[in-house]
DNA sequence: TTCAATGCAAAAGTTTTGCACCTCT
DNA sequence: AGAGGTGCAAAACTTTTGCATTGAA
């Protein structure tokens, strides 16, 4: 909690409690949550707390780099509070996503070439398929 | 024509002008066009297609594995009908989408263990950041 | 006290759905 | 003739926006 308060001054931003509690939990889940998940699971303790905050709060998250956006597909995007690159999973059937600690497929962008003419910023491995709790389901 | 006629047919989907229209146009285009774009593309030749229809062709050229849908974050998804996997370099200031053609980053899940309880259909590798004509604008 | 953050409601935008009609096979 | 595709309009969803109010510095 100390930490938070403290990151959160370090990036210039005025410390809320629905910052707080928004950034704890990205920082101790690992299910990558989408804005309505992070929602539903902050209501009890927060019942004031709006969609529209969470969504300006994971706004200034960004452009902060505390935070980085996944397009998984589906309807809405997820949330990583782990902003180093690293690959992805994504269950096309039951909508996980899970992380993949792969050291030779993290900073792939460290393979290409200088002169590409495009100043990557960041990068996104996604492997789409099926997990093993949906194929055990479908078998 | 001929040829898109019988890749539809291959793939036991009833051959109808807008179909022929949109795969056409998604061989000829290296924009990775949304929905919208290719809408707007066709309706000159085609003003009676509608929207619906396009996201429902879409849907069946997917299932069929003819195109390939691309979560670059933004509004919209686009599409690609080169479904080989290959690297993808995306413009977080225009919104542009290139290809980038590295066969070292091309099929990394076969880098992958195979033990690794997750059954890969396809990968995504996304590079975001500034294109060339986007830094110039800046400076 | 001041300026940014919040909450609410409305708006905007994309994608999906239901259904009648049409058309490919 | 029959199954499946199309077009239209409405609906469903996610995300954004405007603005009055609240709260952190």
């Amino acid at each position: 909690m100390k930490e938070i308060t403290q990151v959160l001054r370090e990036n210039s931003m005025k410390v809320t409690p629905q910052r707080i509690a928004i950034y704890q939990m990205l920082l101790q889940t690992k299910e990558h949550p989408s804005a309505e998940t992070i929602y539903k699971t902050l209501s009890p303790d927060h019942p004031a707390m709006s969609l529209a905050t969470i969504y300006k709060t994971l706004d200034s998250f960004k452009s902060a780099g505390l935070v980085q956006e996944l397009n998984v597909g589906g309807a809405s995007s997820r949330y990583d509070a782990v902003t180093v690159a690293h690959p992805h999973l994504i269950c096309t059937c039951c909508g996980k996503v899970m992380d993949y600690k792969n050291d030779a497929l993290s900073n792939l962008r460290e393979k290409l070439p200088e002169n590409i003419g495009f100043d990557i910023a960041f990068e996104q491995l996604l492997f789409y398929g099926i997990c093993k709790d949906c194929k055990k389901q479908v078998q």
